[in-house]
Order: C-alpha cells, then sequence, then structure tokens
DNA sequence: TCACTCATGTAATTGGTTACATGATTAG
DNA sequence: CTAATCATGTAACCAATTACATGAGTGA
C-alpha cells in the first residue's frame, strides 16, 4: 500500500470514524476492497495504530471475547476526528490513482455535503479527461505502439467509461436532493 | 509503485519487449496508465534500469538528438527475453490487485494465445467473485457498515461488473480466433 | 493430532518517493 | 529572460512487505 497522497494512518482513522475496530477487524474490512485497494499487511498496519494512539488520535480498549482471544479495539478521540477533518479539507490536490480515489470514497461520511460533490466533480473531470487520451492513444494508434498494450488501453477505456458513468449518476443524484431540500425549506 | 507479485523490474524488462526505450520514454508511456497503475518516479525508474543492466537483461544506446539532450536508449537482450519468460509463465498465483493486473495486460505479446487466455479466464473468475462478495455485502448491509462505505461498495461493484463484460467480451472473441485457426487447419 | 482461523506483535530488508543536482533547448 | 520540456542521475529518508514469533480455540 503506498502512500500517494493518501497516507494510511489517515485512513484508518477514517475507518473508524465509522465504529471502533481492531487491527484484525480493519484487515478484514479492507479485504472487501483488495481488489481495487489492495490489502496492507500486519506490518504496516499494527505500527500505525500504534502510532496513532501515540499522538493521541485514538484509545485502545482490551475486550475479551469468549472463546476468541481478545482483541485491541481502537476508537477515534476528539484529537483524532479535528486531525482528520484538517487533512480530508486541505487537500484537493490531482490525486489521480484510482486506489486513492477509492480510498477517499470510503471516508464519504467524513465530507460535507458540498465537499463530497466537489471531490466527485473533481475526479469526473480527470477521469473524462484520462478517457479522452485514452480514446485518442486507442484510435491513432501511434508507431509506438501498434498492437502492444492495445488490451490494456481497452481495458482502461472500459474502466473509465463505467467509472464517468456512475460519476455522473451519483452527482445527478446528489444534486436532486439538493434541489429537494431546498423545496422542503422553502415549503 | 509497489511491488505486489508484479515486480517493476519485470514490467519494464516486458515493456521492452514492444521496443527499445530511454527512461524518459518509459515513464511518458507509463503516463497514459497512470489512472490504473500510478507513475514511477525517476528516483526508481533510472536505479532499476542500472540494475537491468547489470545483470546483462538489457544492453544500452546513447542516442544524440539534434536540439534534444542525448537519450539512453535501452533494449532487451536474450537473456532478459529468457528471465522475463520464465517469470511470465510461472506466477499464476491469485494476484488480485487491478493494478497489477493492467501491468499484466501491458504484456499481453510475451504470452502465447493459450497462456493469455488462461490470464484472462482466471481474472474472469476473480473478478466475479470479487463481485458477488460485493453485491452481497450492498444488498445485506451489516450493522458495521450500514451507509458508510455504501459509495465505494457501489463504485467497486460498477467497476466489476464492467471489468467482467469487457472480459467476456475479450475471452469470445479469442476463442473465436482459435476456432478460424482450426477451421483454416482442416480446410 | 493437525490444520485453520482468530489475534497480536517485532525486526530485517527491500524498495520507493522526495529532494537535490545538472544542463541544453524551445516557446512565449 | 523566463518558464517549460527534455533528459539523466544520486542520496537521504520513509514506508511497506516479508519473515519470524507467539498462542488459544475449533473442526476434521
Amino acid at each position: 500500500m503506498s502512500a500517494g497522497s493518501m497516507s494510511f494512518r489517515h485512513f484508518i482513522l477514517g475507518l473508524l470514524t465509522q465504529q471502533p475496530m481492531s487491527g484484525y477487524s480493519i484487515k478484514c474490512t479492507l479485504e472487501n476492497f483488495s481488489w481495487l485497494v489492495g490489502k496492507p499487511s500486519f506490518g504496516s498496519l499494527y505500527p500505525a495504530l500504534h502510532a496513532l494512539l501515540n499522538d493521541n488520535l485514538v484509545t485502545v480498549e482490551v475486550v475479551t471475547h469468549e472463546s476468541k482471544p481478545p482483541s485491541k479495539v481502537y476508537s477515534i478521540t476528539q484529537r483524532g476526528r479535528q486531525v482528520l477533518k484538517e487533512w480530508v479539507q486541505q487537500p484537493a490536490g490531482t490525486s489521480t490513482s484510482l486506489k486513492d480515489f477509492v480510498m477517499r470514497l470510503m471516508l464519504a461520511d467524513n465530507f460535507d455535503h458540498d465537499g463530497l460533490i466537489a471531490q466527485l466533480r473533481q475526479r469526473r473531470d480527470q477521469v473524462a479527461a484520462h478517457h479522452t487520451d485514452l480514446e485518442h492513444l486507442v484510435t491513432t494508434p501511434s508507431d509506438s505502439q501498434k498492437l502492444q498494450q492495445q488490451l490494456a488501453l481497452d481495458y482502461g477505456l472500459a474502466l473509465a467509461t463505467a467509472g464517468l458513468n456512475w460519476l455522473d449518476r451519483k452527482l445527478d443524484q446528489l444534486s436532486e436532493q439538493v434541489l429537494l431540500m431546498e423545496d422542503l425549506q422553502k415549503g
């Protein structure tokens, strides 16, 4: 799991806003997204949790189960929420990689409505740009790549198209929600 | 660019089977796939090329251009092809991440027809499994994630669906090609 | 009893990013 | 003349994987 603009610590912190979790259960949760996000090793996960604890961004509680080994359940602190909030708001940079975007999506709760829309819109534009780039490469194969990489380009194009559709749909839904809210406030 | 089962060196080696390239032009090529694959830094690219050179898997030639700085163009050697071939054939492991798969696709030339089909089929099964997992998670939201991550799951599902369709189409095309070949041999 | 899941951790090594350093050419 | 593109490289730092180490309970 490489950093990119997405620091692993902050990501974990974000997951903990949803509910307290142990290192092991974080790993299991991430397993569901391994396809897009990759799976972190315990060798990175546990030290990250220790670091967060050390900075007072989380607290631990040892929970004993019958018929299972005890687990250390981590909860985010007030300070943790603060730090996450600051981190979540600032970047707005060109975080191009799919992985980073999905990780951000997983933390969607920590954005306000407008922030989320802004993120999605930004992403839409990025993917749209990539999409046209790919299309151009596919239709006008330069001497440097004749048949080569055609497969990968084609696959990338298919995914970009699907991603774009999804983003458009979501953005429509979200702006509809805004309109409904406004109607309610008027009526 | 993290390793995964996809070593960066082998990946470069694979790109060089398509045509000789300089470090800089490799970076540019990869730029087109940055969305899916991320972009490597020169700090990893150049040392990787030096290492390949050191192992006699590639050769260099300094090419001077008018009105441009000279570039070092690397070509794969016989030994390089050998090593790549061995590496490309063995793994067959569960390389779950999207990034690894796309990188593999970019090296598709280095598979024979059957090898490619095998890779795609394997991938298809993996994605199909992920797809059903995600569907299950979306439809039966466990207490642990109510609305949270719904967005990410939804997005993942959309991409998985698109990926699955693409794989099915490609596999159909490839098996059709096989049938055509057999017909030709008969007739 | 053997293997697997649950559950935590540390240490060595690898490998990548970031920042630094250089330098020519071209377009505004 | 300044910024950007082309083009290569090194060194310090940081982060992640891998391998190791432990241990209890469960199901075959």
